[in-house]
DNA sequence: GTTTCATATTGACATTTTTTGATTTGGCGC
DNA sequence: GCGCCAAATCAAAAAATGTCAATATGAAAC
């Protein structure tokens, strides 16, 4: 539920532009990586590292057909990840308002 | 829907091990700076970028009251992210589970 | 007004992340 | 086996992020 070194991981695959583009162009449905080399205006290798965080946070799911690999987005993985932003930002049940004595 | 730099600031909130911690912390409710400082083993500067950061993503709102400054998880803000976390991840209606003629 | 205290901001530096180009790996067809 | 192609990995450079110490700001107490 609180070890944040993980947690953490799961969110970068949301805080970097190139990834949110990524993960917009996965919303059609699987691509080839060749395809989002092609849309997507970057490097080989740049895509690569990308597609490594994405599949490291568990928010991507990769498929090797042949010398091709196909990526499309985790129905588990983005379940955790929408659980797991809900427990983050849900206060305690024993949550006081105010716990300082200034004001 | 698909503004990519407006929503990586949302999700910088939570890529962060510290800005996780945080967010643990004010999940007790609402909690002055001062508080956080000696929780957290964190310098006083190093604690104002982070909040600044969790301001700017929306999921956390600040209060003043005197000198002191108050910070509290936001619940729009929150809410808001769930939301786009969702929008993110969900594939299109109209997506093809293949896209690519190799495989 | 002046002092004091809490927090914000700044600038220099350290660390981490991202990009790039070169090389490697691994699958397929010959 | 060899050559070809897609993708991963590596090493170095570039860019962004985080930290620290010093300074600035702004509210409160005097």
């Amino acid at each position: 539920m609180l070890i944040p070194a993980k947690n953490a991981q799961v969110f970068k695959a949301f805080c970097d532009e190139k990834r949110l583009a990524i993960l917009a162009l996965l919303r059609d449905g699987e691509q080839c990586a060749c395809v989002l080399i092609e849309q997507m205006d970057i490097g080989q290798s740049a895509l690569s590292y990308h597609m490594k965080i994405l599949c490291e946070s568990g928010i991507v799911e990769s498929r090797q057909a042949g010398k091709w690999t196909h990526y499309k987005i985790s129905e588990q993985g983005s379940k955790e990840a929408l659980l797991l932003l809900q427990a983050i930002t849900t206060p305690n049940a024993a949550a006081k308002d105010i716990n300082c004595r200034n004001q």
